[in-house]
DNA sequence: GACACTCTTCTACGGCCTGTAGAACTCTAT
DNA sequence: ATAGAGTTCTACAGGCCGTAGAAGAGTGTC
């Protein structure tokens, strides 16, 4: 799986906290802070969309937005760390071993008693 | 945490294997498919150590081994990619909902029913 | 101790990826 | 038709990684 630079992660976080397609300007605004022009915006995007992780719908100020939510995706990476793993259970062992006691306990939940 | 190159991962490939430190050469000869130099193995065993995954002791032909366990390694990678989502429980949801029914009988163990 | 050989470190370079954005092109509203 | 907004094309610099020659440092042998 393709790995994310800086800003593109940047703009992965707000595609991921918005709650539908978002214009390449506001993208531009929301990244104020660096300072990055419109068209940077745009190569990005069209990088990630490269990588398969963006999609824009063909309105016109064009919409962004991710192809998988930001869970999907983390758990995604996870699978992926795990799946070249020769030896699946000791890395799942070595995990389980150290998340915290709130997460044990989810994760009993979540497997079902 | 610091991501590795083809052929830094083929490294710490043969160094995980490895039961115990390893020579320069031997790594050059077990990559001998690759068809790469002494120096070559040299270089990316010195930004190893620089990205702290691989140290070297001081006997005359250096001996190279990893810090970390392979899956120690994994199991950091997962709890990074974890760390670094906002909704920590919402990943491990997707996480533990597609895993298959081996790795869930497993976890259930490690996490003592 | 000097030599030859092996191993290690230093230095360099090309390619790819990412951040960066100007230039050029294309809509859309007026 | 035209201006302004938005989009695509093209380019470049810096960093990381694969690659390895050149130069330096041990080591064993005569």
């Amino acid at each position: 799986m393709a790995s994310l630079g800086e800003l593109e992660r940047a703009v992965m976080e707000r595609l991921w906290a918005a709650d539908g397609p978002v214009a390449a300007t506001r993208l531009r605004d929301e990244l104020a802070d660096r300072g990055v022009a419109l068209t940077t915006v745009h190569t990005v995007l069209t990088r990630l969309e490269q990588k398969g992780f963006v999609r824009h719908d063909d309105s016109r100020p064009r919409g962004f937005s991710a192809r998988a939510s930001r869970e999907d995706h983390a758990a995604d990476l996870m699978h992926e760390v795990l799946g070249q793993a020769a030896d699946r259970q000791a890395v799942l062992a070595r995990f389980v071993g150290s998340v915290n006691e709130d997460e044990a306990r989810l994760l009993r939940e979540l497997l079902g008693r």
